[in-house]
DNA sequence: CTGAAAGCGCTTACAG
DNA sequence: CTGAAAGCGCTTACAG
């Protein structure tokens, strides 16, 4: 009885509802969760898992999820592997959640596959399943932003030679961003030069020396793109270092739109995404796929031109 | 016996252990967390609740709470309550943790004083419980900071008339640190002038406005001390159109060390919290409570001098 | 060391 | 609309 009326979803007479309130209150009943979950065999939790808190864009993203969660009646279970992936004990799964949110390197092929078979409900953020899994996935445009970046650099600024600072290998957001950088230079024939590639978009003392080498090496280039962290502050500083101008000899832009960005001097020109917006996006679908609803299999967040002074602007 | 060996506290043949191991791994038998936690009476989780994903801060917190919880075997349950205080509906107690960190305004009080009542494991965290309630705080040295900060401009760069930016009156940080602002003047025997206390410490227009108007109004000053957020930023910004030099006329100083404090032009002089750490602690205190360990019922974490050039240092 | 059973505290058909 | 009962899937005394 004192269910139905908690639950609400049984017509239950007036009367015993209000005195099954009042006895609520007085006793200050909360009832056990545990409970509830073992006998309606739903846990109302979704799981993050990712393998780092980090990074500039992660409260927004948090924040996006979190919000959204609770409008959804869903409590939020975190987890972060910090770079081991668990592979034994199952931190986050249908033990303890209805669904999860997989970031990056944070869950191995295996352990996808079997929540797969088992017709678990997972989205992915930031990467793409195997083939042959349709699991849905939530990213940004990463090539267009890419895109937008560099055909400005072309056009506005007449710049030809532009540094790509590429991140690592498993990044997909970074591998989408190179393609878009290589449709720029192909729309405005632009041949593609390989030195122009380098590593170490996500760390500021690698893309610092990074930089330095190819003005060393003689390298010539009148722009550089980069990507997370603080690669920017990087460049900036090696740029300095050989006394190179920024934007006049250099144009710097960056991709994710940092708090700093519009703090640093130049103002770095950027692309920003609408990061809240992907956490909220990502546990809607997550929902939906939960509930047995339909959903879109990716989902592609549009991106912003952000422009400053660092591209030579104003 | 499944049970027996999964949690291995009672002695088993070796044999059973080996085939039952098997058999697990097999059947890919995951125990289900809600029976776990309704038959054992323990959810080992632990539950974080705060007013707002936001701030600087906010992700090293978390990175050192989420480790801490799961290096000790405690599962994460977050909640923001996004201003709104849950009084009906509870989010976090003991109906699912075995214990909750709370941070400043995401709890109102009746249901602090009945976690209290019932013995319910509850840390704050940066704020101070009602007097007759014994609830271990975890926070950080504001006072001592504010004042290494404010001796540092008085002794090292003859400041002496130094505008605080006060927070939020409910910040129970802010008034420590002005505490700490109030010392350092009687130290040194500059007299207290309340016309350099104004508020804004926490909002970058707010910050810039506050500091144009007391420029308008034409109350001297050597210094400026800021609070959280972007606030340092609308100072800067409301100095430089005054035509005020930093730190030449005026010198300008920071409590927390945000990620831009080195990046911003003069680099900023701040106090640098061991903010990860923080998280750490109070986690460990909540698992010493959850386990009826003896505890400190407040641990002030020290705060660090970090000087750049925004003081006039360098 | 182990088997059988009770019990954790709810939800949910089921019969009325 | 409602009462009584089964059952969710584990853990934990209990007796041996």
């Amino acid at each position: 009885m004192v269910s139905r009326v908690l639950n609400g979803k049984v017509p239950v007479e007036s009367e015993k509802v209000e005195r099954i309130h009042t006895a609520i209150a007085e006793l200050q009943f909360v009832p056990r969760t545990a409970a509830r979950v073992l006998a309606s065999r739903k846990t109302n939790t979704i799981g993050l898992i990712l393998s780092e808190i980090d990074g500039a864009f992660f409260p927004h993203m948090l924040k996006g999820i979190e919000a959204e969660s609770r409008a959804g009646g869903y409590e939020l279970l975190i987890h972060s592997t910090q770079g081991a992936y668990p592979n034994q004990n199952k931190p986050l799964g249908e033990h303890n959640t209805d669904g999860i949110l997989v970031f990056p390197s944070s869950l191995d092929l295996i352990e996808l596959r079997r929540l797969y078979a088992i017709g678990f409900p997972v989205v992915l953020m930031h990467q793409s399943p195997p083939d042959e899994l349709s699991i849905p996935v939530i990213t940004i445009e990463n090539k267009d932003g890419t895109l937008m970046l560099i055909n400005h650099l072309i056009e506005k600024h007449a710049r030809r030679r532009i540094v790509f600072m590429r991140g690592p290998d498993e990044h997909e957001d970074s591998q989408w961003r190179e393609r878009g950088y290589r449709e720029a230079l192909e729309l405005h024939n632009i041949p593609f030069d390989p030195d122009l590639i380098v590593m170490g978009g996500f760390d500021e003392e690698q893309a610092c020396s990074t930089i330095q080498q190819i003005l060393k090496d003689g390298v010539e280039f009148d722009a550089v793109f980069t990507g997370g962290d603080d690669a920017v502050i990087g460049v900036y500083r090696a740029l300095n270092d050989f006394g190179r101008l920024i934007p006049d000899n250099v144009a710097v832009v960056r991709f994710d739109d940092i708090h700093f960005a519009r703090y640093i001097s130049p103002a770095l020109t950027t692309i920003r995404a609408p990061t809240e917006e992907v956490g909220r996006k990502a546990v809607q679908q997550l929902i939906h796929l939960i509930r047995g609803e339909s959903i879109e299999f990716i989902s592609l967040h549009p991106v912003e031109l952000i422009i400053r002074n660092s591209c030579g602007c104003n």
